[in-house]
DNA sequence: ACCTGAACACCGTTCAAGT
DNA sequence: ACCTGAACACCGTTCAAGT
């Protein structure tokens, strides 16, 4: 039924609640959320920024939104794992929910700092944490232990952490070795520290911190610490 | 030498970059991050919005500027700490560094936001940080593990987690233990976990979290974890 | 050297008006 | 019911001009 050869935009579908969140995740997939922006978001989706405040009530609703469109894509992944959760193997079943998480969020990277800034838990998150308070409860952790776990693993639960140091930038190359002598007295730790690690791992030029290796060290971290809290009765 | 009846405002002191970072932390502090614009910081010190470009680069530089004056702050409270590091003493001597550092955080709850969003370290946090890994060698540490450790730690290590989870709002009073059965179908695990901590806080009607007892939990269970894993040579 | 007025490009959002 | 044009208040920032 297409006529052959008009402008071809795709003006065809109506817009929609749905459709304006999915092409707000995909503008900030693509441009980095910085440019999610309701003008440009208007653009992408095909219709005058005013015409969005009909499906949205404002910005924050589109922040909320895309919030829930990727918990909801976390949930979908999550949800096809099915392993064991009984007694000591609630802790891989865990750790494996939340490692598939963070394989989601990786591929939305603005993602974690959206999560963070959003007042209220939407309704996939919470689904997302009271699957996860089961298969605590399934090791045997009373519900004032989980309530504790929950809080010491924070935003680890779903897959991310915030980390303070990020040397991808200023740290690359033969500049920084002579910046790292430069700084060697009055950061004599911090120095030592980075020269061994740039030892070990020569071809990463700094680029010291394998990410998913440091966060599953920490998750474990802190797994094997309440592991060996929980009632083994 | 001043005259007695002039507009009183205080165009006295000159203008300096220092001077505009204080009151960025003065207005932020007394009305919140998000009315931190140019504009209105312009007004604070009484001068006109582009004066401040003869003092600072651009408003990525004065969040920038913020940044090092709050750490700054903690450096000179985690300055005033003396106690022993070696051995063992380690893990007391970084907890009660990290425990003063949250101390000043909270009287900047804008902060750690602020701080997330920086790109690069700033020099007074990195000298916190090099502080930090000199306890942590005093402990025993080899550089591999101090490395993770600091990963493992991430922005605990400066005193402020981000939390998933602040259900101040939607959870307050009567409603909500209505509400909470309304979602006992859907969400059996969490509604277990919050009737049992209603429970045993009666009077809190769900202000749930003491943030300082859990952010302690949190960082003990690291710490302790780390610390078996020291060469107690 | 330090400060400013006018102006620009770009926001989020309201509201009355179109179909 | 759904979309839009014009307009408003407010951003960050530039630039030429003032002292």
């Amino acid at each position: 039924m297409a006529t052959r050869n008009e402008p071809r935009t795709e003006p065809r579908i109506p817009l929609s609640r749905d459709r304006v969140l999915r092409a707000a995740v995909k503008l900030a997939d693509e441009s980095g959320i910085e440019s999610l922006t309701m003008r440009r978001l208007a653009e992408e989706v095909g219709a005058e920024a005013m015409s969005l405040y009909y499906h949205v009530a404002k910005k924050e609703d589109v922040l909320d939104g895309i919030v829930e469109v990727i918990a909801g894509e976390i949930n979908e992944a999550v949800g096809r794992i099915d392993v064991p959760s009984q007694g000591a193997a609630w802790k891989s079943a865990v750790r494996q929910r939340v490692l598939t998480a963070r394989e989601v969020l990786l591929r939305h990277p603005w993602a974690p700092r959206v999560f963070e800034t959003r007042a209220d838990v939407s309704p996939p998150v919470v689904q997302y944490f009271d699957a996860l308070i089961g298969l605590m409860r399934d090791g045997g952790f009373s519900y004032d232990l989980v309530h504790r776990a929950l809080h010491a693993l924070g935003s680890r639960a779903l897959g991310f952490t915030q980390e303070m140091f990020d040397p991808g930038d200023g740290a690359g190359g033969e500049e920084s070795s002579a910046m790292l002598e430069a700084m060697a007295e009055r950061l004599p730790h911090l120095v030592g520290m980075l020269r061994e690690i740039a030892h070990d791992d020569p071809d990463s030029t700094l680029g010291w911190c394998d990410d998913q290796t440091e966060f599953e060290f920490g998750l474990d971290l802190i797994l094997d610490g309440l592991d060996g809290m929980r009632e083994t009765a």
